[in-house]
DNA sequence: GACAATACCTATAACTGTAAGGTATGTCAA
DNA sequence: TTGACATACCTTACAGTTATAGGTATTGTC
């Protein structure tokens, strides 16, 4: 029955990786880092959620992946597929849907 | 394995809960029906969610209820306690917080 | 007198993310 | 050259939170 000091999101792991992939292809550890990196670690999703994740999306097509070597190193690429285009689409409406309906509940003080 | 669709958010329960109460005195049903008003049905939580979680925050001294007669009603008013106020502006610090950080991730895009 | 709305409550199921383990490869310093 | 550390991937078990679906009782309305 305790309820954690922190605020999570569910849902806001796909929207981010989405978005991440949408704007160039990137593999499973490099997108954790990513996260932890451009939200100075507000953010921090670990492997136990990203990688089941990314399966998920490849296994929705929203995702498609291929293996490549870089540096010496092999990793799985992933990118947007059309379909995981139109899916960022909505969770981005979606997204602003709520921020906005709690923002006008907070009201001013949350400014 | 199914992700469902909506964006839920975990924690915003307590912070609007909170919210609404630093504002005024108010009953459970009553809370439950204004987040689906101000919000425009956009949040709704259910009273499985709700009342558990006044049970909860008054465990915790968050709030503090009294027992009131109104319009021949009979209805459990809550209200903040000084500790509930501290609570409220901690989530609320760390909901900016998280918002902003997905907000840059997201970029302008995201507007 | 029946039915909807109000007002409260709880148990259970479902979903999501964490914690904690695991494997394997590459790099770099001692 | 070996030992430590970072990279890169993966999975399972668990814990926390909300939804679902039931329940009771009272009040207002047709």
């Amino acid at each position: 029955m305790k309820k954690t000091n922190p605020i999570f999101l569910n849902g806001v792991p796909e929207l981010l990786v989405l978005r991440l992939l949408s704007r160039r292809e990137m593999y499973g550890y490099q997108i954790i880092e990513e996260i932890r990196a451009q939200t100075r670690e507000t953010l921090s999703f670990g492997e136990g959620c990203i990688y089941p994740y990314l399966h998920y999306l490849e296994a929705e097509k929203l995702v498609s992946s291929r293996r490549r070597e870089v540096d010496g190193r092999s990793r799985n690429y992933y990118k947007l597929t059309p379909r995981g285009g139109k899916r960022l689409d909505e969770l981005t409406t979606e997204w602003k849907r709520v921020t906005t309906g709690i923002s006008s509940l907070m009201g001013e003080q949350y400014a």
